[in-house]
DNA sequence: TCGTCCGGCGTTTTT
DNA sequence: CGCCGGACGA
């Protein structure tokens, strides 16, 4: 049996309702993933709740990962085995993978990234208009809008979100109508499709959905004010037949608009859902109160927002700061020195993060840590699956379980180059338009067509039908390495690039791409297929599973994400850096003229992911499109230095090195770095 | 068919 | 500054 004597009284009043609505209001730090996770241990080992029938969705793989995690620990691996800790897409997917020939498409469906997307587009707008009056990522965005509003193309038009006015709206009434049938065409769905398909599936069959419903008899969502309204409806379908939902969320920490979350989701849960008890935790256990301070100082300038007092019984002396940097590489060493200096001085890496607005801003920050030989952890950023030679080689993975992906075959139909360009292409795919087959199909069926290129044609639909057999008969890596070596792949990649580095790096990514698909196969063991496999690189489900030797190499690095993917997460020490008008607020936000609350909720999502130790950083110049532009701190905090919730460095100087301790770590860090510099250049 | 060169362009945030 | 896409030439 769990006692709830660890938690709170409020937390343990969350934690033991379990029939009907519940909403936690959980302020930052409150222990909200503490209160689910003890819910759902309570529901299994206390109430006897078979495990099958609890579903707990968050937002990024992440924070799955950390309350499968917790749940574990708290109940053991047996007895929480069989509960259903997920993202909303993962959630999505696992229903679609039964469900979609339901829709008329086949299971092996392709799953389209936004390369893949735009390049559908662009077609279906060269349809539309040959001129140029239209921007394909425009376009993108606001299908991407509709999906997430539950809006279907033939709705569109009817649609509070159609403007007969608008130019644009008739050319993305007539994309998104041709970008949804030629990805049915291609057997392929988007990443808004995931859920837009999903509720638009039990929509259609209320039986199906009645059963998922039944299946899932208790359910949690976390980050309950990032829901959008297809997750809604979702949400809506599964607990039709029970109406036991509890949603945790926090009003201000709601940073995903752009997506299409509605926080009047979290404002209307009572009207919504009639009955619901509401638990309030107020209490942060995470910050000490300097740090807090500054954080309700930060976020009471919102206007639209609960009331709350959050407060924190960790009394310290110690202050937030703010330095100031001359440009982008000095703030890159500032903090890459500090983090030296509390490395030497006993410090774990793993209790460090560094934030920003965006992912640009991580480069040189990447940079100095690489020189400086710290280990580091960086979620988000450039995906590895979306490097070319890694595309290319997941392509033809796709290709060999869809034929039907277009997208993916004309990606690796030249590619190593094999005389099909694009005039045999251009011939192939009237056909395709005249017959209504698939290319694959035309390709196969009429190598004919183009006398010269027949052999070209036959050899690659042998590639592709051989190695189907081959992904069946042997194991996963194996059958990747052999793929690798029929197309030729590390010759194509010498042929392409002169410059010997660049040629070691994209032959380093097709190795690592191998390698992780050998430690895929280790830790699923016998699950470990082609499926499951593309399944996990789509949903960008990169937390890597190993749970043994990497531990020890992860529990030492430091890591690097956005502010948006540090939500739910806490460290003793947060670096923010680019704490600077334009960025944080984001300039794009300022120019379109809308207020900036959401940007200051991000500035307080950051703020409040620091436990001991929070350290501010602008730039006085910047990088901008290459040339130097001047800086200034960020609107959010310029105040508050002077009132005294932060204290203000200026580093350009090194002048502010005050104890003997720290100059000593300064030296230390500006050997090691040396030291770095000198081996990066023996290497090359 | 394939490589190269040039001009325009845009930088949020995620599954 | 660096990417993408179009144009052009071998």
């Amino acid at each position: 049996m769990i006692s709830l004597s660890g938690l709170n009284d409020e937390q343990r009043e969350a934690a033991e309702t379990i029939e009907g609505p519940v909403l936690i209001l959980a302020g930052a730090g409150s222990g909200k993933t503490r209160t689910l996770t003890y819910r759902i241990s309570y529901m299994v080992d206390n109430l006897a709740i078979d495990p099958k029938s609890i579903l707990a969705v968050s937002f990024t793989n992440k924070a799955a990962k950390e309350m499968k995690e917790r749940v574990m620990s708290l109940l053991g691996k047996r007895k929480a085995k069989g509960t259903t800790l997920a993202t909303f897409h993962s959630l999505g997917l696992r229903i679609l993978k039964e469900e979609i020939d339901k829709l008329g498409y086949h299971k092996k469906f392709s799953i389209y990234d936004t390369s893949d997307q735009l390049a559908i587009i662009r077609e279906a707008l060269n349809l539309y208009n040959a001129e140029k009056t239209f921007k394909k990522e425009v376009i993108l965005s606001k299908i991407g809008v509709l999906k997430n509003a539950g809006i279907s193309a033939d709705d569109f038009s009817d649609s509070k979100f159609f403007d007969d006015e608008d130019p644009y709206d008739h050319a993305i009434n007539y994309v998104y109508e041709v970008y949804q049938e030629k990805l049915k065409f291609f057997n392929a769905i988007d990443f808004d499709d995931i859920l837009l398909l999903t509720v638009k599936l039990f929509d259609k069959f209320p039986d199906i959905a009645q059963k998922y419903s039944e299946k899932y008899k208790y359910i949690m969502i976390d980050e309950y004010q990032d829901t959008n309204t297809l997750q809604f409806n979702l949400i809506l379908h599964l607990t039709k037949t029970h109406n036991n939902l509890c949603v945790v969320g926090d009003d201000d920490q709601a940073i995903y608009s752009f997506r299409g979350a509605d926080i009047t989701n979290i404002l209307n849960f009572e009207k919504n859902f009639p009955g619901a008890k509401i638990v309030k935790l107020e209490q942060n256990y995470r910050s000490i109160s300097p740090i807090l301070e500054l954080a309700n100082e930060v976020i009471k300038e919102n206007k639209n927002r609960r009331e709350k007092t959050l407060w924190s019984d960790k009394k310290s002396d110690s202050k937030p700061l703010l330095w100031s940097m001359a440009d982008t590489d000095h703030e890159a060493q500032v903090v890459v020195e500090d983090i030296v200096g509390f490395q030497s001085r006993g410090g774990h890496l793993s209790d460090i993060a560094i934030l920003y607005r965006s992912n640009t801003q991580a480069q040189p920050i990447e940079e100095q840590l690489r020189l400086s030989r710290v280990p580091y952890e960086m979620l988000g950023g450039q995906k590895f699956y979306e490097k070319k030679e890694v595309k290319d080689l997941i392509a033809y993975l796709m290709v060999i379980r869809n034929p039907d992906d277009q997208i993916s075959l004309r990606r690796i139909l030249n590619i190593p180059n094999r005389g099909i360009g694009m005039r045999t292409l251009e011939k192939y795919l009237e056909v395709t338009e005249d017959e209504n087959i698939s290319l694959y199909q035309a390709l196969k069926e009429q190598p004919n067509l183009d006398p010269n290129r027949r052999d070209h044609i036959h050899n690659f639909i042998k590639i592709i039908e051989n190695f189907r057999h081959k992904f069946n008969n042997s194991t996963l890596a194996q059958s990747i390495s052999a793929l690798v070596e029929e197309i030729n792949y590390f010759a194509f990649i010498e042929k392409n690039y002169d410059n010997a580095k660049q040629v070691e790096r994209r032959r380093n990514d097709i190795t690592m791409f191998i390698e992780s698909a050998e430690r895929f196969e280790k830790y699923y063991k016998e699950r470990a297929n082609l499926e499951t496999f593309i399944e996990k690189l789509l949903l960008q489900d990169n937390q890597d599973n190993n749970e043994d030797e990497d531990d020890d190499i992860k529990k030492n690095s430091v890591t690097m994400m956005t502010l948006h993917s540090s939500k739910g997460l806490e460290f003793d020490t947060v670096y923010l850096i680019g704490i600077e008008e334009e960025l944080l607020p984001h300039k794009r936000v300022i120019s379109e003229g809308g207020g900036t609350d959401e940007e200051r909720r991000l500035c307080y999502v950051g703020i409040t992911r620091a436990q001991e130790k929070l350290v501010m950083t602008y730039c006085k110049q910047r990088k901008i499109y290459g040339t130097d532009v001047p800086r200034h701190k960020s609107r959010f905090i310029i105040e508050l230095g002077k009132k005294g919730f932060f204290l203000e460095q200026d580093r350009q100087s090194f002048g502010h090195l005050g104890s003997e301790e720290e100059v000593q770590d300064y030296k230390k860090s500006f050997f090691s770095n040396l030291m770095g510099l000198l081996n990066e250049d023996e290497k090359n």
